[in-house]
DNA sequence: TTCCTGATGTCAGTCACTGACATCGCTTCG
DNA sequence: CGAAGCGATGTCAGTGACTGACATCAGGAA
């Protein structure tokens, strides 16, 4: 295991990943995650800004599929309309990683603080998808209700997809929780 | 400035609060805050988990009085309509605060680290009301929805409230944003 | 007074994270 | 081919958040 091996980052997250999963993630140190990888503590913080976010890499991408999504529909779809194809559009691309997100996920419920990691990067989600809400001449707060909302339907559908034992399509989940949003907000 | 001082904890906060805003969040630290309280480091992280905690006391007893006041509602009140009058509950507790409410936020919208721990404490309160909302005999998702949603219209009504230059009635704003939202989620 | 208890102080230690600088392997240019 | 340049990695020495163990102090109970 020389210097120079490919796949640097790679290596950091799976290695994280497993003994994040193995021992805990309180119980990992960094140096650890980083001997697994065969490299040193330093280099992990080369590549990530801290302990928690080499669990959080695919974040980024998956708010330029959303927001990409958005801003590829036609003017005529309502702020509703467009958060719904987002959150589809995310649906898919989880598509085949269930067993990859579940594990994920069961680290990442486990503990405060990568909760807390978890929630900024969803806000993150939401924030974009407000701005290009509003790029398209949705006004204010419809563009970051209906962001807010759209995030609180894919967090509901998303918990419902990694705990079910029989599983269902994820899209299928987000179409019935947005339905039951509707009702809700409706309600007298 | 001896051992023994009463209101240590308040001293902490207050201490907190003014260095959090004089020198920046990361630039001051732990002992500096208890310096100017006349105590110690340790004594600090007797009374808060972490650095940041110190600036989240408040949230339990916001906690409280939300999931109180949908408690004490009466069985044919909505899930919107119980998750509505916490808000106004909770608008009316911080009330007077303005003044001291925009200057902690300012500081915690200064920093991700803090924003992150505001995020998990309101994703505390979503939870408390969903729990709360179960109780009471709302299904799933509903109960879930419902208090994202309402955590999602307080968070836009606590902003508008907090940026404004002519200071609103919070509860107005409250009204206003819930209405909006009821506007979103029924569009095509 | 004496004892007990809870709040505080003291001290030593771990670990996340950072800055400065050295080193390595590959690529490019002469 | 060999030297220079460059990006990724290693090494080292810090700072500061946070913790455990133990000592100490003030006030109330016996």
């Amino acid at each position: 295991m020389s210097r120079w091996e490919p796949n640097a980052r790679g290596r950091l997250e799976q290695a994280a990943l497993e003994l994040y999963t193995e021992r805990g993630y309180e119980q990992t140190t960094v140096a650890e995650i980083a001997k697994r990888a065969g490299l040193t503590e330093r280099t992990f913080f080369r590549h990530f800004a801290d302990k928690r976010e080499v669990l959080f890499a695919g974040a980024a991408s998956l708010e330029e599929l959303l927001v990409a999504t958005v801003a590829e529909l036609p003017e005529s779809a309502s702020p509703i309309d467009a958060v719904t194809a987002a959150l589809e559009a995310a649906a898919a691309a989880f598509g085949e990683r269930r067993a990859h997100a579940r594990k994920r996920q069961t680290v990442i419920t486990a503990n405060a603080v990568l909760k807390e990691r978890e929630l900024i990067k969803l806000a993150s989600l939401s924030a974009a998808l407000a701005d290009t809400l509003r790029g398209r001449g949705v006004g204010e707060p419809a563009a970051s209700l209906a962001a807010e909302v759209g995030v609180a339907v894919f967090k509901v559908a998303f918990e419902r997809w990694i705990e079910e034992t029989n599983q269902r399509d994820f899209s299928h989940l987000i179409r019935e929780s947005l339905a039951e949003l509707k009702a809700v907000t409706a309600g007298t």
